[in-house]
DNA sequence: AAATTCCAAGATAACGTTTCCATGCTAAAA
DNA sequence: TTTTAGCATGGAAACGTTATCTTGGAATTT
């Protein structure tokens, strides 16, 4: 069943179908009518593609994330792909997985499917690969790491306000000894954070002391082993900050294995707040990096862009706070007090 | 950049260039030489929507999961898209919310990019909504509640098996007072897990008191309040057992508050095993549905429908086993002896 | 050597829409 | 009343492919 079926049936022109269906304000309400009461009873869908072909407009936005299964991400997809419905956009997920192979077939599908614009959510990996869509002004909007181009939009992340309020807040429950696990440093973000702990440490006086630094990969996995490398390092820590809330989780796994108790022994500071961070054992303190906030900057940022004429000469940006949630991973050094729940830098409480 | 211009490039017909790329073995090698060339220098990457409009094959299969932010459906839309991509089809994910309203919308969606089948991971929600799809003779695949249909196949669970195991491990371990927090029982998996509840206690001749079966929501949330809501009642019980993992850990959450001590106060056992569920605190003992597994079945499911030339008149049956994975979150009863991790009813080992 | 078969390559019709342009009717202007 | 303008509708080209049908040259058979 075609739009020509409706067109015979409906006793209109094929053109006059479409702008029907298109609700073009010019069409006679009584053809209009007409054409829309076949449309109801024969169940007649669009074919996309048919439209995607003349119109020259896909309606698809591309989304590209490092691993799905990384509870960081089902947020930002969720709510990408609610607003984008709204905006009458499909979405095609890709989770490289930080895989360059994945992420080369990935922008290969995407340009077949002629997406209108693609969100790279990889926090600085590999954007080389990504020269075939630059080449075809495919707009892009990056996190952290874009390039100043037309058409590339950039959403920069202000890790050091958060990290600050956490390093402070380590310092003034006396905390000296604070040692930090990077992500994987060739993510351009992870070097970020960890460049956000290095000032945040000497704005205070504290020297952070490079023992103290161990390199994770943003899993959990890697966050045990992270801390056993630090157990068995020279200077045992007091307090770890970790580059992101699966690190986090991965440390406090692991002390309790170790019979380390959290917060008396350790305290534990996470980064991104994920939802499941609230549930830890104990509630761990985060800091905040908003997922929906940033999923809806991303894809404003895109549609903007696809509505723009004339692109600016160097793109977009956009920038997204951080800000520490105080939960009951830390308290004072040696010390058994739980500080209640709330938010620094910012009015309004969560839950 | 279109098949046009590679034709006029590499001086052969635009038909053989679409011999060329489709691979067709007639095509002379150095014709198919040349046509290749010409696409490598020019970047060229053929129009998907002018390929389905005219072969029919949009190769391309919805995915409608009911909250990927449940971490149990990440690892299903990995696993999903992996093996889509991997025999060239593109997914059309949609995360219901359980709001039949977008169940309705993905619905659309789907059809009019014309998708060549559906999963439809709700696990027992608003089928009707499902009508249009039937009508269309597209392929389905449903978990747990599919109807017997034409190009509609059903992936069964046997709870039985995982949820009996859970039971007797209990009972082995001396509980008697064993509660069930349920999902929400609407959906008719939820339903399905909690009668194999019920008859595996009576299996062993424990008569399942109504007082310490509550309803919860497959939320963390839900968990929470349901334990609360346990606690509250008649009968104290000594060990849980949860409809999901979710619920388990909003269990885990609400009796550290309460200054319960998993497992020794209370044993607590999940139900999905769930990545997560190794890494709570303590480890949570979990019957598997192997998250990987149903993705795997239901892509080739459908594939095999959609390959298939004369459906069988009642769809495909599939069926995916339960096991129970122990870890530290049971105990005996009022005692304190943990079990090592190990999984019953499987010859491996997990991590 | 002529007739037949085979098969690779080209020409072109489809696929289902949108959009441009032509058309003819109504209403306004002369 | 006649001419012009305005505008809703219809006709048909276009989008970029695949698939069908045709063609012509080489290979095989007689």
């Amino acid at each position: 069943m075609d739009i020509r079926e409706i067109a015979r049936r409906a006793k209109v022109s094929t053109a006059t179908v479409s702008r029907a269906i298109n609700r073009v304000p010019t069409v006679n309400p009584l053809l209009a009518k007409r054409v829309w009461s076949v449309i109801e009873e024969l169940g007649y869908y669009p074919n996309t593609q048919a439209r995607a072909l003349v119109s020259g407009r896909s309606r698809i936005f591309g989304l590209i994330v490092s691993e799905i299964t990384n509870p960081f991400f089902p947020e930002i997809v969720q709510v990408f792909e609610t607003i984008a419905v709204q905006h009458r956009y499909e979405i095609l997920l890709t989770s490289t997985g930080n895989d360059p192979q994945r992420m080369e077939s990935s922008v290969r599908r995407m340009i077949e499917r002629r997406v209108e614009g693609v969100a790279i959510m990889t926090f600085g990996m590999e954007e080389v690969l990504l020269e075939d869509l630059k080449l075809r002004k495919v707009p892009l909007v990056f996190v952290d790491v874009g390039p100043s181009r037309p058409r590339v939009s950039n959403i920069r992340i202000d890790y050091l306000n958060g990290i600050r309020q956490a390093v402070q807040h380590l310092a003034a429950l006396r905390h000296e000894k604070i040692a930090f696990i990077t992500g994987p440093l060739r993510l351009k973000s992870a070097v970020a954070r960890q460049q956000a702990f290095l000032r945040s440490m000497q704005e205070i006086g504290l020297e952070p002391d490079p023992a103290l630094i161990v390199e994770g990969d943003h899993t959990m996995e890697g966050g045990m082993a992270a801390f056993t490398r630090l157990l068995a390092g020279p200077i045992r820590p007091t307090a770890v900050l970790c580059s992101n809330d699966m690190t986090a989780i991965g440390v406090m796994r692991e002390s309790h294995d170790a019979g380390i108790s959290i917060p008396r022994d350790l305290s534990v500071v996470g980064f991104d707040d994920i939802r499941l961070a609230q549930f830890m054992l104990p509630p761990l303190t985060s800091v905040q990096m908003s997922q929906s906030e940033l999923a809806r900057l991303a894809f404003h940022a895109l549609l903007a862009e696809v509505e723009r004429e004339t692109p600016a000469p160097n793109g977009t940006e956009y920038v997204l706070k951080t800000s520490l949630v105080l939960r009951e991973s830390t308290s004072l050094i040696s010390g058994t007090s739980k500080p209640e729940e709330k938010r620094l830098g910012s009015p309004s409480n969560r839950r």
